[in-house]
DNA sequence: TTATATACATAAGAAACTTGGGTATAAATT
DNA sequence: AATTTATACCCAAGTTTCTTATGTATATAA
């Protein structure tokens, strides 16, 4: 590829991991290329996981033991599959609810009108 | 004070700037324990602003011309209150619906059932 | 044949935190 | 009387998590 150069996007920081682990929650297994298109067309391109990001991501994901890989040749090109473990549908949930109590944390802080939605 | 040690607040990663700004536009001046107050109530003591995030991030708004300070005395004791100042007001309007529309798109990735609620 | 898309990876630097200090006054506990 | 807690500011070291910039390789489209 050629190099992005977003600017749109920019504040991310903490749930990449929570975004990787929930989709991987979803499709049972996912590659990562896949995971940034699956996102970029969740947001209709606002939100654009950058390689440089996802990748050491799910390495690290990986050796916390939550994600496993399987390789497997596609097209004489290599995919490296991922999915949850164990330990790793556990996380899942535990991450889910901590952002989303975050989340709502923030508005009732951003938004003293705000109540919970349909969430 | 004591250290906290606190282990429930992790998370907050980008969104301080905009929570200071957004409270400085709804109160027209606060002093930096007042925030961390603030938000605590606001949040049930769920999130905590730390001292060591809070006072970098009130100076580099304030470099940045986004904040000005007034310093005061208040029973033998200082405090440095901070307002808006005209680019500030237009940042806060810019952060917000950055943030917004960034938990926007956060909750389209995570909850494909969900919809935009009360905002 | 050159660019774009697919698919992986790493490394340097920046940004935004946490953690743990430090200083000082006032009020509440023990 | 002495210690702790609360109020109120500050900074520095270290960590995590990004961005930006590369590098490699194959397949397809212009």
């Amino acid at each position: 590829m050629y190099r992005m150069h977003m600017s749109t996007n920019n504040l991310i920081k903490g749930s990449l991991q929570t975004i990787i682990l929930k989709l991987l929650e979803e499709n049972e297994r996912m590659y990562g290329y896949e995971i940034t298109q699956r996102v970029k067309e969740l947001t209709e391109g606002e939100i654009k996981i950058t390689e440089g990001a996802l990748y050491p991501a799910l390495h690290k994901l990986e050796a916390e033991g939550l994600l496993t890989t399987e390789i497997q040749q596609v097209d004489n090109r290599v995919r490296k599959y991922y999915s949850l473990t164990k330990d790793g549908q556990k996380e899942v949930s535990a991450k889910m609810s901590e952002l989303q109590s975050f989340v709502g944390h923030l508005q009732r802080i951003l938004d003293p009108e705000w109540k919970p939605g349909l969430a």
